[in-house]
DNA sequence: TTTATATTTTGCTAAATAACGAAATGAAAT
DNA sequence: ATTTCATTTCGTTATTTAGCAAAATATAAA
């Protein structure tokens, strides 16, 4: 009951919402997302973290950059269910379009270094 | 986007995972739905106007009981496909068999006058 | 109309959460 | 080995939330 909660706890943030959304388009690390959500990195991470502890998405380091993608071969029931309908859970309000957009111009070799 | 994290925000507390469990069981009032999760009634009487709000459950009054059950006319799309498979989002652990009898054996009769 | 009682609302407290900046970590490049 | 830089962790703050008891509301019974 607790799992099931936590899972629904995970996607109760828009802006977590907003990250699954953009994941759908590609893989996107960090500071691609941090970017695009015009939040402060530590937030962005934690963010990631309880996506990450909910099975929703996996992590994947390349070099000095960790890459984000939706769990997609999950063997978690519930979250494949979602994850398989994000068109259905997610509604593609405009804020949704408008990160698609960003997710798929930014550029990790432009918007890190700071 | 705010709309879709309100109703996983709705869904995000075991309490109220519970009480949409026995609510596929049968009708319940507030008085039945306190007994059976022990809690204090304005406690459960805020639970329900949350689930409420999310359209996943709707009230009826009866005399001077409220009547809730599952909102399962609902044209809402993700109230319709939650509630459809709630066994698939909601695993039947121990505590919703144990709510599932205690749900069946209450009497608003009995556990109400307090 | 008065009383009884089921429910909601209000006011409060403790705990959880989202946000930030700064410090710590870890891997790549020099 | 040292520096650089992406990410995570830590510490803090403001807001939200779940819980309770008490007061307010509403309906049924007397």
């Amino acid at each position: 009951m607790k799992e099931t909660a936590k899972l629904f706890k995970a996607l109760s943030d828009p802006n977590r919402l907003r990250i699954l959304k953009m994941l759908e388009k590609r893989t996107l690390c960090v500071c691609e997302i941090t970017d695009v959500l015009n939040l402060a990195t530590s937030t962005v991470s934690k963010h990631l973290s309880i996506l990450k502890e909910s099975e929703l998405i996996v992590e994947e380091k390349n070099g000095k950059w960790v890459d984000y993608s939706l769990n997609t071969t999950t063997e978690n029931k519930r979250v494949k269910e979602f994850l398989n309908n994000l068109d259905l859970w997610i509604v593609d309000e405009q804020i949704v379009k408008i990160d698609y957009i960003a997710a798929c111009c930014v550029d990790r070799n432009l918007v890190c270094c700071k």
